[in-house]
DNA sequence: CATTACGTACAGAAAAAACTGTACGTACAA
DNA sequence: TTGTACGTACAGTTTTTTCTGTACGTAATG
């Protein structure tokens, strides 16, 4: 094995420990590729780049660029003179954790609290009915309270999110660990 | 469309909700149904109950109740004198974020840092070899700055989930929102 | 001891997700 | 205007995941 082939050992590697934990950022294995295998080139690339270097389809290309972009771990670049779409992963691995965490976070919060307010709305109304057993009752306020401390719950979590978001999650974990 | 009805739907659209957002946990949206159930339901239910009530076989129960338990979202527990494994919800919800966020990113910071390790070990041996030549060492510098950025961002990561386990996250954002 | 109830391993079926090639719309170039 | 290069929608295929039914090991019961 020549230097050239450990060095692509080498980097073979962390691009597969990347694949195999990107679903954490809800994202398929060789998206986790695409991005590992970016994250070692020094410039920006192009769909057909990608093609050629993973061995895969300029479509797959373009379907698992969109879902790194909207995940923000890479950004699109433009390069004078150059027409195709380019394309260079983010360089702030700090902040890439913090956009996808905000980005899932911030659409699973809004999804729920939209449905715990529908329910809410409707047990409340269905309280009033006059067709209603003393059993049911209790169970319609059993199911009230649920919802009010799932929403109390989401609400936290929606602070954790805008905690993420404004960064003062750094003052609580700091970036750098300063040794003396 | 009777208040029983309506009352299930409202159960029903929560646990749609569930559903749809588990992945975040890793989870197949079945495994949200069964847990937005078994929310609902304010006793211990067995694999049997979970298989009658969601109409799915006994099997995908057990396998999912597993999923569910590995995850931390339900435990099992004890009832004298019955025999079957009964299982519930846990009711706080923050801890079940915490305890799926610590297991998750834990396990991921475990094999990122194992690889970046052993690359970083093959990278520095093969700087050493006398057949490098000046343009090959200039990029296995280059990875090796790489590696050592990933490694300090894995380190805070790590921190971050200390911070979760051990609960400073809730000095950073309190569970409560005492309103005056 | 035999019997019964229980959970799950395993293999196959069904469903979902990922990937590919073709075809088309758009935009720049000549 | 015509031609060309590009990205992606879409339909079909492959791969992976999820779900089911059968069969078996284990433990409690009589």
């Amino acid at each position: 094995m020549d230097a050239y082939e450990k060095l692509e050992k080498s980097r073979k590697r962390i691009t597969e420990s990347i694949a195999q934990n990107i679903h954490l950022y809800g994202l398929p294995p060789s998206a986790g590729r695409q991005f590992g295998m970016m994250f070692f080139e020094d410039h920006p690339l192009t769909l057909d780049d990608m093609s050629a270097e993973l061995g895969m389809s300029k479509t797959s290309m373009s379907t698992s660029i969109r879902s790194l972009s909207e995940a923000k771990l890479v950004d699109r670049v433009w390069e004078r003179g150059v027409r195709k779409d380019l394309y260079e992963v983010k360089d702030d691995w700090y902040q890439i954790f913090v956009d996808m965490f905000t980005v899932k976070w911030r659409r699973a919060v809004s999804l729920h609290t939209a449905a715990i307010r529908k329910s809410m709305a409707e047990l409340k109304e269905l309280k009033k009915a006059d067709d209603i057993t003393d059993e049911l009752l209790a169970i319609i306020e059993s199911d009230i309270e649920k919802l009010l401390y799932i929403r109390e719950y989401y609400d936290w979590l929606d602070r954790l999110i805008d905690a993420f978001e404004d960064h003062k999650i750094f003052d609580l974990v700091p970036r750098l660990e300063e040794d003396a």
